[in-house]
DNA sequence: AGATTAAACGGAGGCGCCTCCGTTTATTAT
DNA sequence: ATAATAAACGGAGGCGCCTCCGTTTAATCT
């Protein structure tokens, strides 16, 4: 598996999605895109107009991919929370056990900043429908532990490591309050966290 | 008290509402009473420019008086359980006691009746506003345990009952399906109970 | 009665939602 | 290659939301 280079092309409805057409399949992937962008901008209660003009289509396409905004909401969640997962396998392709784990955490950050954007309807998707919950994000946690893993197996971060707790304190972004200082506030956090795993690993 | 006729003008908000100018007053009274109307035909998603329509105003009238939509139906709200509050003092200068009961208890039905059809919007207001459910139908229990037992004074029906007994027996039409036939089974059910409240009183 | 003025009116306008259906286009069969 | 066909497109149109502001009018003052 994993022979391809694979860089970008990387999606489908996993359950339902069969066969689609070319064209359908390029305006579907450009609207998710384009709404995670407006989701990320102005919360889910972003104009689906407007994200099917900033798409290049018009909103018949969009409506006929997404019934309901709930749809786009939660496709888009999922993609995001896929793509984080994914991304650990890439970085750790090009960087060290203990960078690899540094990077990754830097983007779940990222990634807990625009869901608390999208908390509005995101939260009724969650609650309604709590199988979306365990599905996707349910993966974070087994990524994390496996980052935490090989850094301990590399040396380069103490093996007193309880992966359960790290998560617990980048959770803790969730609810920070939104001042414009919000970014810098959680790299120093990640920062932190760092410092402290590594402070007296076996080659440090 | 209660020395004038006093056939209809009674309504006003009792807290917030200082001495509004002749046609404000007005077009306020006839958009609650158009608005009721409306949701208990479409439910509390009725159209409010429709509203304002029927009323007989611009949709700016209405969005003056009322800012939103749970503004609105919270004064309805209220109207109607005050009129029904109201009704008791009236029917029972016209009927006996035990009649007043019993057609004040249609009355409750048909009242429970329309809640049902609102049921979206009005369970919102209600969780987050419980100040105005403790506030209005606070007084329901009272005027109910207040006409029965008007009624085992009266001697028309039987002295054991516990008002809150009743209150529930009304209450659980709430949950009854919206068939055709609910109408006629909740009146069978003001009848049913009458005839055991009055199984048995001294002047049966 | 007439003038004044602040309150109230009301509807046009801008935006978003969603559906419907005539047109375009990728795919399949020949 | 070409035709046939089913899939997909896209935007106009109808409706509802809400705001803004020029016009009307009830209440007050002289």
């Amino acid at each position: 598996m994993a022979s391809k280079p694979s860089t970008e092309p990387k999606d489908q409805t996993p359950p339902a999605g069969k066969s689609l057409r070319a064209d359908a399949r390029r305006n579907r992937d450009k609207l998710i895109e384009t709404a995670a962008q407006a989701f990320a901008d102005h919360g889910t209660a972003a104009s689906l107009e407007d994200i099917a003009r900033r798409a290049g289509v018009g909103v018949g396409t969009l409506y006929r991919h997404f019934p309901t905004r709930e749809h786009l909401v939660e496709v888009v969640y999922r993609h995001e929370v896929e793509a984080l997962c994914d991304a650990a396998e890439e970085l750790s392709r090009e960087l060290t056990p203990d960078r690899t784990l540094e990077e990754w955490m830097h983007r779940f950050v990222g990634y807990i900043a625009t869901k608390r954007g999208m908390g509005d309807s995101l939260r009724i998707l969650l609650n309604s429908n709590s199988e979306l919950f365990a599905d996707s994000y349910g993966k974070v946690p087994i990524v994390l532990a496996g980052l935490i893993a090989r850094a301990v197996a590399d040396g380069s971060i103490r093996a007193d490591v309880d992966s359960t707790d790290v998560l617990h304190a980048l959770s803790g972004t969730y609810s920070m309050p939104n001042s414009p200082e919000w970014h810098n506030r959680s790299r120093r956090l990640v920062g932190l966290l760092m410092d402290g795993l590594r402070w007296g690993a076996p080659r440090a």
